[in-house]
DNA sequence: CCTACCGATCGGTAGG
DNA sequence: CCTACCGATCGGTAGG
């Protein structure tokens, strides 16, 4: 009985756990991770300042989690659906498509939470922009292994670095993020879409397969 | 002798709303424009909090002052030294190539205001953000411009439209602004040069002037 | 999880 | 331009 209490128990506070980060993350990428007060948080879940402060215990532990949470809802979003597809090509460009699909359905309120996170703090030395560093290399460095998986199997040509196809292709889907966003434009993704698909069928070589039109 | 006062007393009121607002936009590059405070920017200027209210009347009009002013240094700092430049590709590039020199400059202590304020205020709806997108949309225009320019001239293919390069241009400037300060990067405004001088490269004609390389 | 607080800071005002 | 305030909200604590 004891036991069977405690896990109804911790079974309602994870519920509670991912109620939390869930609507944090949201308020983060429309009023960003600074502007997320605990005050704000806790009138949006109905709960009392200092209750839901238990959960986390300083300003600076509940950005770091709601970094986290929104980092496995960015795994489970973009990276998930793209996993079964093989390397190369199509890989690269499915990746870059789930990107702007997950733009495109809204996940986030304000957009991609680590876009607006790294505007955010691109200027603030502290542990908060160094996650979000963090999180953005790790992404950064899956476009990239798709892009050289793409040069070793000759489906795209050798003479440009990795790493500078990577800044291309995120700096278009970053593009597509602040007009979505800052216009209201809903064909920013297609326009990102059109210069993804261009430019890498300029990279593409003779051995690779063939990409969609818009 | 009440003139000669009156007129002294104005200079010494500019100088200091010059200051003021030259602060607020450091600030502002760094913190965002909702991380100015009227207290923090008052103990940078060593003034009291009300004497330095009395500059402006309400929160707003200070964020609205700032934007003013940032948009004074930016036509300044990006926009004067290319209006020489004669029109067609070579002021297209000018005009990419005078953007990423103010970066490298560090105009703003926090990267571009502009890109900053943009994702700051992308999902704000309010006059700050209308004021912040009629500003880009001036900068993006004064882009496009070249790029009709350039078409009507014949140094650039006319198959693409006018605002999907502006689109992809202005991407990859925000691309070099991001690597820049999130990883303290000062080869990403290279990176992007490199990147729109390629992309020009293949929209370019035969009656084109040449390019520089890097 | 709650009520009841704390000092600091927010935007803003009164009065000079 | 200043001092001296205002109510609201900030992050955080005590005690239950």
């Amino acid at each position: 009985m004891a036991t069977a209490t405690r896990q109804r128990r911790t079974a309602k506070g994870k519920r509670t756990q991912e109620l939390i980060f869930q609507t944090a993350v949201n308020i983060a990428s429309v009023e960003g991770l600074a502007g997320l007060t605990i005050g704000r948080l806790a009138a949006e879940l109905k709960m009392s300042k200092s209750g839901l402060f238990g959960h986390f215990g300083s300003k600076e532990r509940l950005q770091l989690d709601t970094i986290e949470a929104a980092r496995r809802i960015f795994i489970n979003e973009v990276v998930k659906s793209v996993r079964q597809v093989d390397s190369g090509l199509a890989r690269l460009w499915a990746l870059c498509d789930s990107w702007l699909s997950y733009l495109e359905r809204r996940v986030f309120t304000g957009g991609c939470f680590f876009v607006a996170a790294s505007f955010e703090f691109d200027s603030r030395p502290g542990p908060i922009r160094d996650v979000i560093a963090a999180n953005n290399r790790e992404w950064l460095a899956y476009l990239e292994e798709a892009i050289r998986q793409s040069q070793a199997s000759g489906e795209i040509k050798t003479d440009i670095e990795p790493d500078q196809i990577t800044f291309e292709l995120y700096a278009l889907k970053v593009g597509a993020n602040w007009a979505l966003h800052l216009y209201d434009d809903p064909t920013a993704p297609d326009r990102a879409r059109r210069a993804i698909l261009d430019r890498l069928r300029m990279l593409a070589t003779g051995a690779a397969p063939a990409l969609p039109t818009l």
